[in-house]
DNA sequence: TATGAATGAGTTTTCATTCAT
DNA sequence: TATGAATGAAAACTCATTCAT
């Protein structure tokens, strides 16, 4: 049983656990997790080296708890907006008001999502957890969407389709990369095409 | 003149130049650019780990190289579909046939563009690249439309768009992540999505 | 007064100091003196890792406890049967109890005397310890036997190869390493060998 | 195929690895294993940090090495030996030869020895070298008796017991630890003890 | 040009010991 | 006395880059 992970239960460990994850947050959106040592996640944290290393097993092991938070602040607002969602639906005012909040939350985390999507290639734990993320939302929509009677054809298809053009326009648009593109116009196209979607 | 870099300018140097590429973009497709060191590219290669340097300037010189074979791969095949576009465009056929050209690419070059594209949030340079090549896709085909006398509104956002879409889908047609995803039926509603999208 | 080791009187504090000793006894046993941590010894002891340092001055402390009981252990049969040891001695009778008793302590204690005696190389106090060990036996056997006067020419070169050769002996037996040697056979030798040596 | 040592062949990096290997040598036979880090055996090699693991896979690979060299330096001088046995043996003059023999070997690596010995509790490739250098001197001694037409009882628990107590009596000599033994008086005692044992 | 051995700074990780509670 | 979280120095090991040949 050598080293044994603290698994603190008492309020000062556990905000020590946090700040360490919270640190290395912001140092992996910043310079991404190649280049942030452990060193560097301590001092940030303001914890000594040998410290991190009570609370997870290495370096990778604060990765997967920085995925789960990132997880956890991609997944909740959709489960929110799904609580609220009620038939009949509206596509014309309710894809707005989605996309819009997919962009509000991926300009949250866009960087960090950046950092650790970038790892989905070589960590296969990390491709999973994306993949079981898409797989959740999907599925998750699919199952309100049957329970409140709205009646799909390939459901699945459509829903996995819709999220990963609201997805890439997101990050389009948080990233604002092409000084041609007029992002409010392609915001509507963009809800336009969903829409049509579904109807 | 320290540090000078070789131009080869003799067919053998050439070669060898190539081999280290095409070593690196083996290695970095396969285990990720951190995942790969000198001396795996070189020894990949059949050369000695200091003519490495003979020929880049570092690591990241070699990356810059890759990137560029890279590019080049993605946007070839693309020009080609454009050199032979005719009006009057037949969206109904024209779609279907680029979608499945893309899928194409995309499975000759999904892994290294995971690699490379992973790069894209800290290196600068390879961001613009990127960057880059999205730009001169959708502005040669905006160009390529007009010339032939096709009029659309909003055209950079309307292409950009649908570049997304068919970007996305074919990585996930590629990977074939989902298993509740019927990959035929979700191509041909992309094909019927991008051909609304235009009409 | 820093530092100041508490030498502890209550009852409770005993018992926990034994507890630690007892639990490093059976570490280094196990995985020797470097494999085993001050960590694992407070966990398996069942006490902190703080508290520890309230007992010992440092780790190194807790293996000269540690080679304390072992000394004992190994020390404290040969005391009795040296205490009923009756004159004449009837060598052959007593050479083979003699044998079969350090066996016996040797099978019990083989672990820990590797652990412990592979420390010697490297630190000073240890190997005084079992230096002396030696000492005491070798004196101690030389001196009941004038006592309950069997006279022997070179008593204590004697006793101390007589003790050399049971030792390593029981090294083997316990260990038992070599598939082609017959334990038993070789146990009555070195009986008879001793006995000679005595004769 | 990462982390591949080199094999070196040129004779300078030979010379290299020998240094690297004679310096670690020297300094387990010093502080031992656990006393003596990477870095200083690079220093006392002469040579950098890095190339250490150039020529091993880690730091208990220079271990092995250095077991080798250890064990080849025990067991050549007993092949010389056994080489120039010739029937009929006089046991009278042929033991003491040995003895000092054995005593001259442990002289030269007494100290190698302990380093390495110490580790057969912890270390399992350790142990068996070991074990197999024993079985080999052994095994080599009995045959070669057995060829030269030495009939013996029970040979192979006469043999290892003899070389068990030359061994422990060696060791004894070497170290010279305990001040009441006269070591050239054990020393023929030991001889006559063997001698006993073969006739 | 070419080799591949060599460098050494940098990285992750461990653990005896201390200290706030 | 007791806890166990925290410290930080030190260890093993890696690898981009250089350099003697």
């Amino acid at each position: 049983m050598k080293n044994a992970i603290r698994e603190p239960r008492q309020k000062r460990s556990i905000e020590k656990k946090n700040k360490i994850i919270e640190a290395s947050y912001k140092l992996f959106s910043e310079v991404g997790y190649y280049g942030t040592n452990t060193a560097e996640i301590a001092k940030c944290a303001g914890v000594s080296t040998g410290i991190v290393y009570g609370y997870f097993q290495d370096k990778r092991d604060i990765l997967i708890s920085v995925l789960d938070i990132y997880i956890r602040n991609v997944f909740d607002p959709i489960l929110k907006i799904l609580d609220n969602l009620r038939a009949p639906l509206n596509f014309e005012l309710l894809v707005p008001q989605i996309v819009d909040a997919v962009i509000k939350t991926h300009k949250k985390n866009a960087k960090i999502h950046e950092a650790l999507h970038s790892l989905t290639h070589t960590d296969e734990a990390v491709n999973k957890e994306f993949i079981s993320l898409e797989d959740r939302i999907t599925l998750q929509i699919a199952e309100k969407l049957k329970k409140i009677g709205v009646e799909i054809e390939n459901p699945f298809e459509k829903i996995h389709l819709a999220m990963d053009i609201v997805q890439s326009f997101s990050h389009e648009y948080v990233f604002d990369k092409h000084d041609y593109i007029d992002y409010i116009v392609m915001r509507d196209m963009v809800c336009r095409t969903i829409i049509n979607l579904f109807n």
